[in-house]
DNA sequence: TACTTTAATCAGAGACTCTGACTATCTCAA
DNA sequence: TTGAGATAGTCAGAGTCTCTGATTAAAGTA
């Protein structure tokens, strides 16, 4: 069944093969209160704390639709929101200790995935596949 | 902000760049019906005709997800449903003429779209992602 | 100071997905 | 041929994600 799938559907396949991975393993470290929506988000806060706004926009999602992730990240103690000192209507959202706890172990085996296609395509594509793909970033990522 | 984002996640922004253009040209064409959820079941529907199981498992959502959408498109004209004649317990899933309309316009902008990503990466650089996916194809989808 | 914009929240609704339970039909082996 | 188990599909109910619209509070600006 070699049809020809588009590229970007091709993409969806990888990408959701990879996210399912990295989700069942943090589901396993037992961290299985965080669904798949509220680690996409979790994924965007920085270090030093992000804005609602600036989470939903990088997320392509509605400014509630974050405020609503954020609810549930900041109840299963995840993140917390402080005010922010340079702006009086926002609030900094902040990874938790917990939060650090979480997100090596997601990057982790994110990293295993990919060892196992470098693999499978050999080191010469798979270095490939990543300047191409973050060439593409260049004209798909709005947010960037 | 040269971030060292994963693969996947670089093939996520793509894709989603991709679903979203098409997403927009079907509305605008005058289906505005159609959701992408639906859609994304609609494309794996076979010529042919499918079952619910095969376009639940082909598309991984479970056969309850699946035969809800179905409901839809049945509802909006996109498909029909026929008892397969092989198997009594079994219905086929049939593209209407509406749905024949359709799946090419959707094609024609992936096709597009394609054509501005192979402008900004080059001839060369598009032909080998495409080899690339295609063959990660082979351990990421649990279908094929 | 008055007007406009921005950050966030509240309220309500729709869409998607799942688990569990059930019926009808098919398959296969005794 | 018949009975047990597997398979195709549906019904019911619930949880999650997402959106639009309206509102409040604080900044920025003329």
């Amino acid at each position: 069944m070699a049809e020809e799938l588009n590229v970007g559907l091709l993409m969806f396949i990888a990408h959701r093969a990879m996210e399912n991975r990295v989700f069942a393993a943090v589901a396993n470290a037992g961290y299985g209160d965080v669904t798949i929506a509220q680690a996409r988000l979790m994924a965007r806060i920085s270090s030093t704390g992000s804005r609602l706004t600036t989470l939903a926009e990088s997320a392509q999602v509605t400014k509630q639709t974050a405020g609503f992730l954020v609810d549930q990240l900041e109840r299963a103690g995840y993140v917390e929101r402080v005010p922010d000192p340079a702006d009086g209507r926002a609030r900094l959202v902040l990874l938790t200790d917990k939060a650090k706890e979480v997100l090596p172990l997601a990057n982790g085996e994110a990293a295993a995935v990919e060892a196992e296609w470098e693999k499978h395509i050999g080191k010469r594509r798979m270095a490939q596949l990543r300047e191409t793909l973050t060439m593409l970033r260049e004209i798909t990522d709005p947010y960037l």
